[in-house]
DNA sequence: CTTCTACTACCAAAATTTTCATATTCTACC
DNA sequence: GGTAGAATATGAAAATTTTGGTAGTAGAAG
């Protein structure tokens, strides 16, 4: 499952984005609304958790403009004061649930849960792609009947591709998404990483364009023959 | 078994909470309608302690809600005051007992027995994987006929990944799950308590495999060869 | 007072991640 | 077609992280 944070306090982000993060969420950050919007437009997310006061453009605004889109991804609004007005104009604007600051992070963590489970009888959380499918509470990954042991960052770069359908990443906008901003390696790390991947895909006998390299723009997934 | 209390009252909550700890149940505490129903949402119980009078949203409308969901959790109800129509209303709402307050610490024990044992014969309360299995009302575990001796932290860990099947947890996550907030130690704790699981398992005759750590991720119950 | 349990610290071993040097492949252009 | 130049693949070594084991202290329980 992944999760968006949009929230300008570093401190409050970041420990939201850990504590989420050992919960084996896909987690991504965005610190005011405009980048919160690019982000949304681009990719694919299965929960946002939204700060109401933003730079840029608020909470409010900015689901507002998600609704009308018309995109129904399950909203999980955070506000610093309990008034009656910021709860009610924060469920209008179309925000699924509401938690007041200062709150524990459990509690974040449990409604979120609750969030997934409401509109979740009809989701699969397996994710899967050809005869590839990865299960992300076990953390199992399988090919046809085989199990593949994959390391963490393997499996973590498999997710995204999972996530994201045929979508091409480079090789900088995988290490965006994959590592956080204090450690970014090189961009042959990501090289090393795609080739462990492929090279135990094909140990149980998946076809080696699996996952395809576009020249010159960088890596999806690839479609059987 | 596992038991949420839902009672805004802190000492008598706490009074509960402490009295059926020490008889091994599982317990955790919810102080509000609201949470207790986030709770419900997303974690298993065995049996509801449910207060009527509560922040939020009260017992009755808590309980007729679960039951509307068609959940068919035991519910034990308290209530302050002895009156008929308070009596008819719980039963109503879908409440299996009944308790007035104030009570015999011993007496709501006694009930939540009845309630177990009533609808007993269907639920099978014995926990198991793989050859192991665990019993939460007696606390004792086997593998395969050999009973294992483990110290309370070691029970209660293994009892939580019993109930989790084969999910992966970090160490993060468990300290979270199996430590109360005010005294949260070290990571380096539940490695210790890990390898006093494993050492015990192994000394029975189990894989050692059977609490598999899947590297930079967590741990989780693993599978016979 | 003794015994058991929970917690912490430290080190060695194992596994993974990262980097670098080199070979191969691809594209565009002549 | 053939070739230069860029991009990618490959292989292996270095650096880092993660884990398992030992030991020792503090504290609670009996």
């Amino acid at each position: 499952m992944k999760i968006l944070v949009v929230e300008d306090d570093d401190l409050i982000s970041d420990a939201i984005v850990e504590y989420l993060s050992d919960q084996h969420y896909a987690v991504e950050a965005a610190y005011d609304g405009q980048s919160a919007w690019d982000l949304l437009e681009v990719f694919t997310y299965d929960l946002i958790v939204l700060d109401v006061m933003l730079p840029k453009m608020d909470g409010i605004v900015l689901c507002r403009k998600l609704r009308n889109k018309g995109m129904d991804i399950p909203i999980l609004m955070l506000t610093a004061r309990d008034t009656l007005e910021n709860k009610i104009e924060g469920l209008d604007a179309g925000a699924d649930d509401y938690l007041v600051k200062p709150f524990e992070l459990e509690e974040l963590s449990a409604r979120i849960r609750a969030l997934f489970r409401r509109g979740g009888s009809t989701t699969a959380p397996i994710l899967t792609w050809e005869k590839l499918s990865l299960n992300p509470s076990t953390c199992e990954v399988f090919y046809q009947d085989k199990e593949l042991a994959l390391s963490p960052k393997e499996y973590k770069l498999l997710e995204f591709f999972l996530r994201n359908g045929r979508r091409v990443f480079s090789r900088a906008q995988i290490l965006e998404h994959l590592w956080s901003f204090e450690q970014v390696p090189e961009e042959a790390t990501v090289k090393a990483h795609i080739r462990g991947l492929r090279q135990k895909l094909e140990s149980v006998g998946a076809p080696s364009n699996l996952i395809e390299t576009v020249y010159g723009l960088g890596y999806r997934l690839g479609e059987e023959p």
